[in-house]
DNA sequence: CTACAAGTTCAAGCGAACTTGAAGTCAAGT
DNA sequence: ACTTGACTTCAAGTTCGCTTGAACTTGTAG
């Protein structure tokens, strides 16, 4: 079992921030008599899976849907962590055609005069309907109605 | 010259968000002998170009800053715009980088047990050491010292 | 025994990117 | 003239992912 600290170290991952994903569910720790928490190793793992989610775009709600399905009642193994990598592994793609769409489309685009996503196919329908997050994350186009 | 509401409809973009915008120097009107505000059309450019680098990863000062290097005097042309997609074309390759290596190494790194990005070579020195943000997004290993 | 580092809770704060609401002005149609 | 809708400013609120500070307890080394 791990102190805070350790597990802190280990990860990178400040204190502070590990209380907080505890808070939100996303790891556990049992509590010493002292009322320390011991974190499992396995949390190490959790912490891990947390960083490189993030990184692919999910949200801390996401991530914690993800988590849910491990096994709660004994070690996850390495079966039980590919399950959780479906979602991830295709996000990616989308994430990755998304770049390239992007890419593409930067000279193409916003170079020329069109200034429409529908039009330069830059923005596929699936990403505007997921407009998702505080403000707006899609493009409508010179002309909604046409 | 284009109204707010023009410019707002046009683009998909919350007037509320326009005004965050010019506010933030990303864009500028002139205004009419009411007050109101009007846009040049080449703004709605400059709004889509907004939208693009959003999705791509920029910050929105990191935006200003690429926006600021577009001519103040005249309007941009093609090549303006292109010459702004250097920095941005590099940075969603290292994103397509970071991407790929996050899926491969997601069974081999996370369902294993050695927990490194360290040993397992997904990340790269840069991106741990462009640790930007609120939280810390750089996983140190298992053995920081070794 | 005394330090002092490391742990605890809880509430409040922060930065990014906007949104919302209040209170008021302006422009267009009937 | 009146109403309606689009516009204005300004301050405050929202969500996300944490961090910071206060006040306090625990664990360890000398």
């Amino acid at each position: 079992m791990l102190t805070i600290g350790d597990v802190a170290r280990r990860s990178g991952i400040a204190a502070s921030a590990l209380r907080f994903y505890e808070e939100r569910g996303l790891i556990t720790s049992e509590r010493a008599g002292s009322g320390h928490r011991r974190f499992p190793r396995a949390a190490l793992r959790r912490v891990a899976f947390i960083v490189f989610a993030q990184r692919v775009g999910l949200s801390l709600d996401e991530i914690g849907v993800e988590l849910a399905k491990l096994p709660p009642d004994r070690a996850p193994t390495g079966r039980d962590w590919e399950k959780l990598s479906a979602t991830w592994s295709s996000r990616i793609d989308e994430r990755i055609a998304e770049l390239l769409r992007l890419k593409a489309g930067l000279s193409e685009c916003i170079g020329c005069g069109c200034l429409s996503l529908d039009r330069c196919k830059l923005s596929n329908p699936q990403d505007r309907a997921a407009a998702k997050g505080t403000g707006p994350r899609y493009w409508i186009g010179d002309d909604p109605q046409g």
